[in-house]
DNA sequence: GTCCAGGATACTG
DNA sequence: CAGTATCATGGA
């Protein structure tokens, strides 16, 4: 299957983004033949898609574990843009970029990066809990003790490819079971907690969509315990894909512009906040572009 | 040993 | 309302 691309795409960005975790359960990419193989959940079971680049500059999609239906397709078809926010004009914000004072340092590099989205809100939060404070390999472990214990895995070539716990089966769980997988007391809580909501149905992708204005999802998600303004950003950024969520507490974003403005010191959260003004509508993208320019190359 | 990681909450003055 | 202690693991 094939799947068009549009103009402002930048393919090698898709594989840096998702090769940064050496031990990534829910995906795997193949550096040198530049594919990335990943399972999701289909109607009626998983789904395993492996992308390529063609040579026509289209997005190759095989399938390589089944043969799907013409619905299996559409709905690898729409993961999958969804997934790399293929749907989204960048001109905007790259015409904002060339006249901003910090972004116009980091955006030309990157032209043709699109935000890497997570699919389910489900995994959305409960990556950003788990990332809540900790570095990043201590998030990835966390992560990948969580589905391997409590996912579902998809064999393939000698390995699995895991899909993310549902919130039902997490939600069935004791505090101390999240625990033993170093989740602290608090974490354990909070996934706890979005895990039982989500089950319920009284938290859903849909239903948040459906409040259509940044603050208003915001405001809903902050309501949950264990999540604050950086989560609720960051789970709208990844999964519901709002251009302009914004991870202000960010430890990332702040390293990224003292890195970017070469200061010697992280700015402070009023400063980045003044400078952001300028990025309205954008500052999702804008916390993305930034982050890239902490990855060497 | 100390500091800090892609924060949130409860508590204090 | 603004500061501060606490969480609790792993790498530098």
């Amino acid at each position: 299957m094939r799947i068009s691309l549009p103009a402002d795409f930048r393919y090698d960005e898709v594989l840096l983004y998702l090769n940064r975790n050496a031990q990534e359960p829910l995906h795997a990419v193949d550096a040198e033949r530049r594919t990335v193989t990943k399972a999701f959940r289909g109607q009626r079971g998983p789904l395993l898609v492996r992308i390529a680049m063609a040579a026509d500059g289209e997005l190759d999609v095989a399938f390589p574990l089944a043969e799907p239906d013409e619905t299996e397709r559409a709905a690898a078809a729409h993961y999958i843009a969804e997934w790399l926010d293929l749907g989204r004009d960048l001109a905007p914000f790259y015409r904002l970029a060339e006249n901003d004072p910090i972004l116009r340092k980091v955006v030309p590099r990157y032209r043709g990066m699109r935000i890497v989205g997570v699919g389910d809100l489900f995994e959305a939060l409960a990556w950003a809990i788990a990332g809540q404070q900790i570095s990043l390999h201590v998030a990835y472990g966390l992560k990948k003790r969580l589905v391997e214990a409590y996912g579902d895995p998809v064999a393939f070539e000698g390995r699995d490819y895991w899909l993310f716990p549902e919130a039902a089966r997490i939600a069935g769980l004791a505090e101390e079971e999240l625990q033993a997988l170093k989740f602290t007391r608090s974490k354990a809580a909070y996934l706890l907690g979005v895990a039982k909501l989500m089950d319920a149905g009284e938290l859903s992708k849909s239903s948040l969509l459906a409040e259509g204005d940044l603050a208003a999802m915001e405001r809903r998600l902050t309501a949950i315990r264990g999540v604050g303004k950086w989560t609720a950003n960051y789970a709208v950024m990844r999964c519901l894909r709002h251009p302009d969520a914004f991870p202000l507490a960010d430890v990332g974003l702040h390293n990224a512009l003292k890195l970017v403005l070469g200061l010697d010191s992280k700015p402070s959260l009023a400063e980045i906040e003044r400078w952001a003004e300028s990025w309205a509508g954008w500052r999702a993208y804008a916390t993305f572009y930034l982050w890239r320019a902490l990855t060497p190359s």
